[in-house]
DNA sequence: CACTATTCAGTTGTGCACAACTGAATAGTG
DNA sequence: CACTATTCAGTTGTGCACAACTGAATAGTG
């Protein structure tokens, strides 16, 4: 039978190369349809989904947004910045807890939402899948994530 | 049934949000993976992938990388510059056209190739995928890319 | 042949991802 | 209680993606 390990090494880093090259050509398609549909809402990806994430919970510590999309506040504290001066989220110090700082959509930033409605429709029909393919390729992807993220760089040296 | 047309929008946008956030990130945590096994290397994933194609075929024009990878000279004139600082790849003006440039692996960047073989194997180890599951993705990947931005398959193909 | 359009690599500027760090606030310990 | 460790948001610096642009070389047109 053909495995991982019956594979000679040439053959393998051609087909890398091409998971490599899909992954990142699917990804970067992924953001071109996004960047078009967003447009009109005057948002990135990236800040779609800080939106997503503070519509679901009105308002959330920088922390909370960080821990439910593995972002950093590397990443975050500019963001948020600019949806602040954008005029789309608040952001203010916790009076319990002077470390934190309480992310939350303006009158503005709420009324996004009815605009963003349309966003997921159009990013469906452009993907060509339907529902269940949808779905099917959410939970791969979320299954690919959870066990990349949880490998050990340890066990990854060992296995070369 | 239920279909995209059935499914309320509520439920819609959550699921939107689900798959954002899947997609967003197993990219990133691909990317985290490589990063550990190329760090010995002393490359960045886009380099990895840049290397890749100038192993398969030697030396291209920068445009040529940039089709077959879908990258612009605004991404790949400075990453080439710092593989030709690493001293990975050498670029020259083509005489034939005074407008194209050149590139090719220098003989480190060619030795790197050896050091590269031990990489798709530990990134596969770190899927938790089977060889057949490995290509379905890469298929999948590939199919959902060309839907998305309108490329031409047969270059998608002949890219691998 | 002269002139315009196109091609090519490169630059500039914005935004994101992330590592490494800072400084302030809080939690936990003896 | 005093002191250390941890937590939190933020900053700095590097690299990538991409839009919009530049300048030089070449192709194509009348």
């Amino acid at each position: 039978m053909e495995t991982l390990d019956t594979v000679p090494d040439e053959d393998f880093l051609r087909l890398d190369h091409q998971i490599c090259f899909s992954l990142h050509a699917a990804t970067r398609a992924f953001n071109g349809v996004y960047r078009e549909a967003l447009k009109e809402l005057g948002l990135t990806y990236p800040q779609y989904l800080v939106m997503l994430v503070l519509w679901e919970h009105g308002e959330l510590p920088v922390k909370g947004i960080g821990e439910r999309l593995r972002l950093d506040s590397g990443t975050l504290s500019p963001l948020l910045k600019r949806l602040e001066a954008a005029g789309y989220v608040e952001r203010r110090r916790s009076p319990e807890d002077e470390r934190s700082v309480t992310v939350r959509p303006t009158v503005e930033g709420s009324a996004l939402k009815a605009k963003a409605r349309a966003v997921p429709r159009r990013i469906a029909t452009a993907t060509g899948l339907d529902l269940e393919e949808i779905r099917e390729l959410r939970d791969r992807l979320a299954a690919l994530a959870v066990r990349l993220d949880g490998v050990d760089p340890d066990d990854l040296a060992s296995c070369g």
